[in-house]
DNA sequence: TAGATTGTTAATCGATTAACAATC
DNA sequence: TAGATTGTTAATCGATTAACAATC
C-alpha cells in the first residue's frame, strides 16, 4: 500500500468516499465510475482517481470501480476494521451527546470510561458506563489500554487533561474544547470546534445579503 | 472593506484570530506583531498578514496591531456584532447539548424555536423553550423572522428539514446530520460531520503506527 | 533618528484539473 | 473488436512563503 505523505486535503476527503461507497452498498449497486461518484460527492471525476490511485489502483479500465470491493478498501485504509478503546472526560451536555451517539460505537469506538471533575456527577450512569472522578483516570486509561481520550470540557483544563491524558498512554486525542492542545508530536489530535464553525457560519451569512 | 473574493482558507482562519485576540484582551495585552501572533496560532506571520490585508490595513509599520481594535474589526467581519435568529429541529441528545450550549447565545446565536417529530418529546423544556412538532415549524419560521436553521436529526429526513426551511425562509443551516444537503446556491450551508471528524481521527492513528 | 514591523509584490510550493496512453 | 474508463503524466491554478520598500 503505497499511502506515504499523503496530504490533509486527500485525507479529509476519504470520509466521504466512504459514505457514498456506503450508501451505494445499501442500495445494490454494483459498480460506478470516477465520473458517477463525481456527481455524488462534487468533487471532480480527475480528482477522485487521483485520490484513489494515492492508495491503490482499485479501479479497472473500462468499468470502473467495483462498489464493495471499495468501500472496503476504504472502511480498511480508514481503519473502521479495528476497534478503538476510548476514555469521555466531560459529562456534561455534549459529552452526554457524544457518549450515547450511536454511530460512534457503530464504527468501531468504545467508550469503556467516562470522567468529570464535578461530584454531582460522578455516579451516575451513561450507556452502562459510570462516571468516575477525574482522580481515577491515569488509573484507568494504563490499566485498561486506552488509545483515544475524547475531551468534552470547556476550555478551562483541556490542556491539563490532554496532559494526563499523554502521560498515561493514550495516542489520539478528538478534542471538543475550543482550545488548541500542545501535545508531543507522536500524538494525533482531532478539533472539533463548533465555535469556529458557528463563526464561519455567521461570516458567510453577512457576505451572502 | 475591500472583502471580495476572499478564500475559503482565509475565512476558516478568521475564527481562530478572533479566539486568540479574545484571549490576549482579557490578559489586558494592549498590541501584538504577526510575529508574535504567529506563535500563537501556529500560521506563518506572513499569512497572518496576507489574511489581515483581505479586509483592511489594520496595522501599523514598526507598531504591529491594536490587540482591542483588530479583534472588534474581526468581530464585525465575522458578523458577532449582530444577532441572528434561529431554529433547531431534532431535540435528541445532540440537539438537547446545542440548545443547552452557552457559548452559542453568547456569540448572538438565539434558539427561538426546537422541533420535533418524536411525539413524546414535544411538550418539553429545553432552556425555556418549548419542543414543537415538525408540523408547526414552517408558519413558526415565518412568523418569527428565522434566519438560521441548526439540523440536529439523523440523515433520514434530514433533506426534506432543509426544504421546509429554505421554502420559509431561512438562509442559512447549521447541518450536524450526516449528509449533504442540496439547497439553492444563495442558501449557506455549514457542515459539522462528527462522523467525518471520527474517521480522519481514525485514519491518522492508524498512520503514526 | 534608528529600529521595528507592516502592506504588498514576487517567487515558490502544492493541489487541482486536463489530457491521453494503457487496457479492460 | 470497439467503447469506456482507468492510472498517470503534464499543465494550470491557487495558496503560501519570502522579500523588501514604505513608514510608523
Amino acid at each position: 500500500m503505497k499511502n506515504k505523505n499523503v496530504s490533509m486535503a486527500v485525507i479529509r476527503r476519504l470520509p466521504k468516499y466512504y459514505r457514498y461507497l456506503s450508501e451505494l452498498l445499501e442500495n445494490d449497486i454494483k459498480r460506478i465510475s470516477s465520473k458517477e461518484l463525481s456527481k455524488l460527492t462534487d468533487f471532480t471525476a480527475s480528482q477522485i482517481r487521483q485520490d484513489l490511485n494515492n492508495f491503490g489502483g482499485f479501479g479497472q479500465q473500462g468499468y470502473g470501480y467495483n462498489v464493495e470491493d471499495l468501500q472496503r478498501e476504504l472502511g480498511k485504509i480508514l481503519g473502521l476494521d479495528k476497534t478503538y478503546r476510548a476514555v469521555l472526560i466531560g459529562a456534561g451536555n455534549l459529552g452526554q451527546a457524544i457518549a450515547n451517539y450511536r454511530g460512534f460505537s457503530d464504527s468501531g469506538f468504545e467508550i469503556l470510561g467516562i470522567f468529570d471533575k464535578n461530584p454531582k456527577v460522578t455516579g451516575k450512569k451513561l450507556r452502562d458506563v459510570e462516571v468516575k472522578a477525574m482522580e481515577d483516570m491515569g488509573d484507568f486509561i494504563k490499566e485498561n489500554d486506552i488509545e483515544i481520550g475524547i475531551i468534552c470540557t470547556p476550555k478551562e483544563g483541556s490542556q491539563e487533561i490532554a496532559d494526563t491524558l499523554v502521560e498515561s498512554g493514550v495516542t489520539g486525542i478528538w478534542n471538543f474544547a475550543p482550545a488548541d492542545l500542545k501535545v508531543p508530536e507522536n500524538i494525533t489530535v482531532e478539533d472539533v470546534h463548533l465555535n469556529e464553525s458557528l463563526f464561519t457560519l455567521s461570516y458567510l451569512l453577512k457576505e451572502k445579503k
